[in-house]
DNA sequence: AACTATTTATAAGA
DNA sequence: TTCTTATAAATAGTT
């Protein structure tokens, strides 16, 4: 896209190549942006340019950042001799890597073509644990949402009744605020409706039906 | 680039979005490997897909994980600039293997502490549909080695009936083997009750309740 | 999965 | 580097 084809192979000229290389990168990253915000996926994108300068976004990525600086300056620091054990590094990396990636599409349920039953057990058992994790913390952060709304609505009827008392205006008196008053009482309403939807959520759905066939 | 600009927010219609994250997803390991080529950059793309699917460029592993002898040959004769190259290498390796073991921990329900809500939701759905696929292809094995075994039996019954007819045997006559009808009749008890089991567990546990509290 | 009207990215030039 | 502009490439909506 641009004036002319341009081939697909190394550019040889070097300031060509640079000049090539910051507009590409650009538009890359660009690219990437909108992917994870239109689709809402998480996206790690690093790149080393020829002279061995990194760039990188992924909110996965930020935030190791501070583990990568440690890890470049333990390289930087290495003396040649170490280059050794660079090798037996990369070597341990690239298979941890691998293995990593097997095992995540296990847990994701895909290329299981190649397990036993023993361990389509396993990671079914596995997963049954995850998801008992995963709905504690949940359950959890919806009481601490709950707890914090509690409080300040606490707060809040308290300096209310502070006001009230200061203003002279009666206990359960009903405080007109022009043109708002009609808003106010859906708003409450509303809320009211969402509080009860959480709660019953959370405390009343005990043992719901597993929403799909199980063949354990 | 299409007919009429596209807002640069979340895709909210579920469809179009997973249209679009696959046309792009496309199109920007199209550009990654581009500048990858055309400007001799070492370039790591990942992709974490709303799914949770994992999606992956990344030339350096490729590199290593062709063959352990290709990387011992390429670094004993690396001229000491390359060096610098494997750093960056290294580098890179051990934050993708950080995003691995994180997005893992994360599916075995561990480390959740620093997960959003939608985070959590988003998790909690993937590894629902991971058991899915899980409990899908344990049915699908056990349903073979059903298969497997009636076909062995039927196989069997015809090759026993052939053999009473030329030893002149009764159909339907027991066949005496000495000291060893008692266990034969208890395996084969034993058998069909084993048959039993799996059939029902497979064909009749249609909804079963959910062995834990769930707070979805 | 194809098509195509548009938008977007970018190669070359200034 | 940055801006401009002609043109190639990507892709949104449609079929």
């Amino acid at each position: 896209m641009g004036r002319g084809r341009v081939e697909m192979k190394r550019i040889e000229n070097g300031t060509r190549r640079q000049v090539t290389f910051s507009k590409r990168r650009k538009g890359l990253f660009k690219k990437a942006s909108e992917l994870s915000v239109l689709c809402d996926a998480q996206i790690a994108l690093i790149i080393f340019s020829p002279q061995g300068k990194l760039f990188h976004i992924g909110e996965i990525i930020e935030r190791y950042r501070e583990s990568t600086k440690e890890t470049r300056i333990s390289i930087d620091n290495a003396p040649p001799q170490y280059i050794e054990r660079f090798k037996h590094d990369i070597a341990m990396m690239s298979k941890q890597i691998e293995m990593l990636e097997i095992a995540q599409r296990k847990l994701l349920g895909q290329g299981l073509g190649s397990c036993s039953l023993k361990e389509l057990h396993e990671i079914d058992r596995q997963l049954e644990m995850s998801l008992i994790n995963i709905k504690a913390r949940k359950a959890q952060v919806y009481m601490e949402q709950i707890e914090s709304l509690k409080a300040k609505e606490k707060d809040l009827l308290e300096e209310n009744a502070t006001l009230r008392e200061k203003c002279g205006v009666r206990q359960n008196e009903v405080v007109l605020v022009p043109g708002k008053q009609k808003e106010e009482i859906e708003r409450k309403k509303k809320k009211e409706r969402c509080m009860d939807l959480v709660e019953t959520d959370l405390f009343i759905g005990l043992i719901p039906p597993s929403r799909y066939a199980t063949y354990s």
